[in-house]
DNA sequence: GAGGAGATCAACCGATCGGCTGACGGATCG
DNA sequence: CGATCCGTCAGCCGATCGGTTGATCTCCTC
């Protein structure tokens, strides 16, 4: 197996020699560059196109969130790693959202962060436990539906684009029964017409869920 | 610290009885009790009380999942561990949505399970690679807005509830144009009325991050 | 510099929606 | 046994919506 091939990316010199250092007194990889921010960053990806991308979150001009969106939308094949200072950054799930593949602390133990760079170069995911709670809480929906189920019903394809008459025909009562129900949920749901009712069920998890 | 009280939920007897042996015979854990169905298990776990619940998915009457939603619901304090066999079980992420803090591989060495158990009881959550990586599609947002920024502005406060008057007061612009931003995104959305664009809109990511 | 996309506006018309009022039977719960 | 919720139905009416056709202007790209 070849060595994985890294890209650096962090504002301050000394984190870049520090992590060049690391993974250069260990067989198996390569640093091929180092960036000091967003932008040097998506560039040097473009032309190197490294395994691995580890990248500093916060840095002045073009920040690494940025970085990760633009490197996503060009496809590149590299793996990106979040690395952060602190577990509890806020930061983290957007990135994730945005595409990199995991995240490391900075203090992390030096053997961490071999496993983590090796991990997310074989394609897996690699988080830390909080990072792990985290995505579950934003997956998690806890919120039970206030509306009954006919409503439900009517409110599901209402969001499909289904009117009234159309509604009645596929559950079989009249449109009359159909605007009553309808009125019911938009009074349930705080809301005066059918587009916000579809905001609403998706908002509170009553939609989106097949 | 006192020792971690466990509930051992599996159809299969032998399953239960390695398992109680696993943890009864290491100092930290006591086993309370062990149940065979989903049904059984919430009884126990609402009497007894545990700190975690370790809980296969897969059993006649009364599945995990089910199990898991009830006791979601029922604000149990129990931390629900999910026993999978297969680490590529489907049912993996419903039952995280459901409520569960993790999940463990049945064939994973002992002191994976010890510490699992651990971690949970902590109040971490558990995830192996596969399932983190799962988990993670699952926030991604893939697609890219296909709409125009005045579009996606008119589309934000139809899904507002706002009428097309309003729009146009809000964006300063005439009711007509309103018009024409609607019929224009419903086109690319593929609908034909704005209920069914804001359900577009929030499936396709372009609504619902604020 | 032609073409395309985005943003702006107008007028018309039929279809649909939403509010209002009122009603009835069944289920569940205290 | 009465209250409350669910599910069913009716008619009326003004407001709103969505489709259509057609137009002007700018900006960007090829």
């Amino acid at each position: 197996m070849a060595d994985i091939s890294l890209l650096l990316v962090d504002d301050h010199p000394v984190v870049r020699n520090g992590l060049r250092g690391l993974f250069e007194s260990v067989p198996g990889f390569t640093v091929l560059a180092e960036a000091s921010d967003g932008v040097e960053a998506v560039a040097l990806a473009t032309e190197l196109d490294p395994d691995v991308i580890l990248m500093d979150l916060r840095m002045p001009g073009g920040s690494g969130l940025d970085a990760i969106t633009e490197l996503t939308r060009r496809g590149a094949r590299a793996k990106i790693l979040v690395l952060t200072t602190w577990d509890s950054d806020t930061d983290t799930l957007p990135a994730i959202e945005a595409g990199a593949t995991g995240y490391l602390l900075k203090d992390a133990p030096a053997t961490d962060l071999f496993t983590g760079v090796r991990e997310a170069a074989a394609g897996r995911t690699v988080l830390s436990p909080a990072v792990a709670s985290r995505l579950v809480s934003a997956v998690r929906t806890p919120a039970a539906s206030p509306l009954a189920a006919r409503e439900r019903e009517v409110l599901a394809l209402v969001a499909k684009g289904t009117s009234n008459r159309e509604i009645a025909r596929e559950l079989f009562i009249s449109e009359a029964t159909v605007k009553t129900h309808l009125s019911h949920l938009f009074t349930k749901l705080g809301v005066t017409d059918r587009a916000a009712a579809v905001a609403k069920g998706y908002e509170q998890g009553i939609l989106g869920r097949d």
